[in-house]
DNA sequence: CGGGGCCTTGATGCTGTTCAAATAGAGTGG
DNA sequence: CCACTCTATTTGAACAGCATCAAGGCCCCG
């Protein structure tokens, strides 16, 4: 990674306009800069950084001693993540692709700005809550044809309207959903042939009956 | 349910000691007293209000339109509960055996005792996160075997030492695992084939294999 | 002693995994 | 711009683990 003047970034996403806190952040933290894959930071390490996706996009990740991978969640422009409960992360995070990171460090927070970003922080933390209380539903309920199709619309709702851009690769998609790699494409595969999506090369795609999908992913 | 006299309590678990702000808590709160299987809060209520287990312990459970259920956590004495993100609960909580809860308005907190509180609600908050994070890793990338071997140790770790007793049905142990009742039962009788645990009734076990049993966990 | 709920056990089938191979994309150098 | 190579993805076939269906047993409690 490399270094970045500090700047402030709008229009990343239409979930996160910029708002003053937003503002202050970028002020008060450095900007960085990642390659695909590049490590943010990793699993035990010191858990008093906070993160801001500026552009592109991540992933955090934890592996076991045995080498299976679970992805905990993805993040967008605009998103806060590395916010955990305890002193050490458990989790690591990685660039998804080059992207850039604004990093700010937690104990240097004071007087008013700090309690402003504090409060963002926290609003984080709550909304992580929620999705990992909807992702315990998904993998401890859901099959694999509804895992996929739940991933595809969460995915659609959290990034742009039309753009059905899949940032990450099967890999990772199987790792977040509980499954292999196969059988997620097996489904991809399925739904497409079912022409409740359209795949445009391996990245992209395209709900066609966004119904359908609703329905498969309960 | 019915109103008992406000209370503090002690000497309930050793992972939760009394403090002033339990204390506090207490004298802040009211203490109710809820049946087997009853219903302490509801999916979709607004969620203002905080809940500590005083006695007994208390399951909170997500139903899916077509009957699926999914646990989210339990929670023994000590423990709070009912802290979600976002304006109405996405959870609903029951009492797994007659239980004393106490109960707390949060916008009624205020002044020093109330930010006491609000502290320890972020606490719980963060702990919940943390769990939850567990529980996704549980279910996404755990066998059968090993969902099982982990609930039973988790389940010592947050109860007493010795006290291996099981609050829950084996219903309720498939719903927070993401299997089948006959699946935890077959596990539970294989664990007991192999000598790790001993099972004593229906409701508590010995473990007789640490050793084995957090191998088997992972 | 009898009834009802919960748990266990057995037999069978389906869903998703595993292993293996073919195909498609993306990047690279000519 | 095309051929080549490397990696990611798709597809197929066999298998395994867990679910489902169906009895049977245990325990609690009247």
């Amino acid at each position: 990674m490399y270094l970045a003047h500090a700047q402030t970034f709008s229009g990343a996403s239409r979930l996160a306009p910029l708002t003053a806190a937003d503002d202050l952040m970028s002020q008060m933290g450095v900007s960085l800069q990642f390659e695909r894959d590049e490590e943010i930071y990793g699993q035990e390490e010191q858990a008093d950084m906070i993160y801001r996706v500026v552009k592109g996009a991540v992933r955090t990740i934890r592996v076991t001693a045995d080498g299976r991978r679970q992805i905990g969640d993805f993040y967008y422009p605009g998103d806060l993540f590395g916010v955990e409960p305890g002193e050490q992360h458990v989790f690591s995070a990685e660039a998804l692709c080059q992207a850039t990171i604004l990093v700010l460090k937690r104990s240097a927070l004071n007087g008013a700005a700090g309690a402003e970003v504090e409060r963002m922080i926290w609003t984080a933390a709550s909304r992580e809550l929620g999705r990992a209380h909807q992702h315990v539903l998904l993998l401890g309920r859901k099959s694999a044809c509804e895992k996929v199709a739940t991933f595809l619309l969460s995915l659609i709702a959290r990034t742009t309207c039309d753009g059905a851009h899949l940032s990450m690769g099967r890999q990772d998609m199987a790792d977040y959903l509980g499954l292999t790699i196969e059988t997620v494409s097996r489904m991809m595969s399925q739904l497409q042939a079912s022409a409740i999506i359209e795949l445009v090369g391996l990245r992209d795609f395209r709900v066609r009956n966004p119904r359908a999908l609703a329905k498969l992913a309960g």
